[in-house]
DNA sequence: GGAAAGGATGTTATGTTATAACATCATCAA
DNA sequence: TTGATGATGTTATAACATAACATCCTTTCC
């Protein structure tokens, strides 16, 4: 993400947090601020080093609970699969989202497919199950790395 | 599972790592029949302390070695969500699957469902992405749990 | 301003999940 | 029998996550 995004997408979050009354103190703002810079999921203690570079010595919890903050407003998203975090790319509404993890570069890309959506709602009804999370997180090789591949 | 039910499952095991010219050992068939025999997920420690029970102090690995031979060879699943792992009910052909899975009363039920991997797919087909493992975790509340909220 | 309440953070310790590295043992084929 | 391969044992440690309690900061109300 360049800096003029980041900073628009930064600025989206303090507007968001203001109208929900919440507070976006410095703390969750940096780790929110470190994933959406990363292009690559983080896991806390990534996000833990990244942070110590500029603040002195911040202990493990320290981080989890900004995560659980920006988890619960919908800021980043956990992959399960990883143990790691990522930067949401539209946070203004809830949503369920699905997530394409290249296991060759590492990128991961957030998608929000209704097909996919449907598909999952009409098994729940099928059922009777109540899904309050769902996960879906495919693992496999993205686009530019299957090409790669095929040339090289 | 009950008696029967585990006796056919083991032997079935049995018969198809035969079949691929693999080992079921006697650690492997362990750590599969406890799998089986559990109504719950079960973590690799929870695992290890059974195993306690019977053979003399196992460390980690030994567990881990087994649930990575058995999940190679499609005789168990990884619950991402939850850290623990699975027997899977129809192990006979290679799958994706997919888990509703309960936070009130912790049960697990995995599906085979057509129109969800069809969804998946045609969102890989429009992305160029190509998935190598699916991961379908819903996390909520079954049917049997929910209907006790609305009566209790 | 000062006191009280609630939320956020600091700090220490520990719990839980997973793997690295190397030694030993079992099995099988030549 | 000997060498190759795969499986297991063993020790140590890495990586992920939370419990518990102390302290601080902000807001509100007087
Ligand atoms: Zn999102
Ligand atoms: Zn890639
Ligand atoms: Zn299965
Ligand atoms: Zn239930």
């Amino acid at each position: 993400m360049n800096k003029k995004k980041l900073t628009e997408v930064l600025c989206g979050a303090e507007q968001l947090c203001r109208k929900r009354g919440v507070r976006l103190t410095a703390r969750r703002r940096t780790v929110f601020e470190l994933l959406c810079a990363s292009d690559k999921p983080l896991s806390a203690y990534k996000i833990l080093d990244r942070m110590r570079v500029a603040a002195r010595n911040p202990a493990p919890p320290t981080v989890y609970r900004a995560l659980d903050f920006l988890l619960e407003q919908g800021l980043v998203h956990k992959l399960e699969s990883l143990h790691a975090f990522v930067g949401c790319t539209h946070p203004e509404h809830p949503h369920s989202s699905q997530f394409l993890i290249c296991g060759d570069c590492g990128e991961v890309s957030e998608m929000e497919n209704e097909a996919i959506l449907q598909s999952l709602q009409t098994a729940e009804r099928a059922t009777g199950f109540k899904t309050r999370h769902p996960v879906v997180e495919l693992l496999g090789t993205c686009a530019q790395c299957a090409e790669k591949h095929q040339s090289g």
